[in-house]
DNA sequence: GTCACTATTTATAACTC
DNA sequence: TGAGTTATAAATAGTGA
């Protein structure tokens, strides 16, 4: 960019190839750490001739920082293309979203088992006040859907009593769970 | 670079930051966009503001170029790569181990609920030849924890006793778990 | 090949809308 | 806000040593 406007095309001849490019990779280089101090961003550039086995350059020359900056992109990237696409979920997200539906579920039977076990030992002379405020939520809404649940079967008896036509209902057993 | 001379230094009014970070990134990106089309060389530029969540900046803005670049310059570098592939590794096992324990825990949890549920049920009258084969293992195991508890807490009481010289021993309650 | 030196082009800080 | 303008700083193409 001076003395003459630089025609952007690859530039054929190698001595003036390199030396431009020399000078444009310290200059994009300085661009990229300004833009660093002055706006206080995460900046990483990597620069190599692929047609040669020379050390890549890399800014920050710091090799922990640009690890760590290379390092946060492919996670971001990696986060934002699994939230694009849904479906195609990598391989540990899956195994480690079935672990925590399996982990749900089982607090759930657990939760249920909890309350179960509390109407076990009610029966066996647990007095209700011992049952800690936290639980009684839960007990009541277990004893509420057993209720329904021996409401139903009454209601399904009542159904066939009267498609038996004046047949008496039969007895019915409750069971403790 | 203009109307006066940049101070390098950390920009704090975050509108003059904002507009500068806007202008200089474009800079940036047009910068290496002419680097490999003049010298025909790789390049890649990552920028992003760690402190909030935007999806990060990258040239060249194809993503498969970008990650081909990326994996090169990782190629190239060895070490670097596998210091990486060791650190993530470990991340997303510890997670995973993490889950993993706290499963294992209320499985046990569980199990051990089951049994307690399943002493109830018989002192409730269930016949013991109703309790499942598989489940008797583990019954048995939990009345022998039980025993052992039991014959652990006479033993502390033999050697209250004993220290105690002569007095009785007080009377043991069992009590259903 | 590399440095130093300009003449220019280009980038951009401060400004306006 | 952000896009456009302008005056100036910075980058650099071409040059010679």
């Amino acid at each position: 960019m001076a003395r003459k406007k630089t025609k952007l095309a690859y530039i054929e001849n190698p001595t003036t190839r390199r030396t431009t490019c020399r000078k444009r990779v310290k200059g994009l280089l300085k661009k990229a750490g300004e833009l660093k101090i002055l706006c206080d961003i995460d900046v990483c550039v990597i620069i190599y001739n692929s047609k040669n086995d020379q050390i890549p350059v890399v800014w920050p020359s710091s090799e922990a920082e640009a690890k760590r900056i290379i390092s946060e992109y492919q996670l971001r990237s990696e986060f934002y293309q699994s939230q694009r696409k849904v479906d195609q979920k990598s391989y540990v997200q899956q195994y480690v979203n079935k672990v925590i539906e399996k982990l749900t579920k089982l607090q759930r039977k657990n939760r249920e088992m909890e309350m179960k076990n509390l109407i076990g030992q009610l029966f066996l002379g647990k007095a209700i006040e011992e049952v800690q405020p936290f639980d009684i939520v839960d007990l009541l809404s277990a004893i509420d859907d057993k209720l329904k649940m021996v409401d139903h079967q009454i209601n399904v008896l009542k159904e066939v009593q009267k498609v038996d036509d004046g047949v008496g209902p039969s007895q019915i057993h409750y069971m403790i769970p």
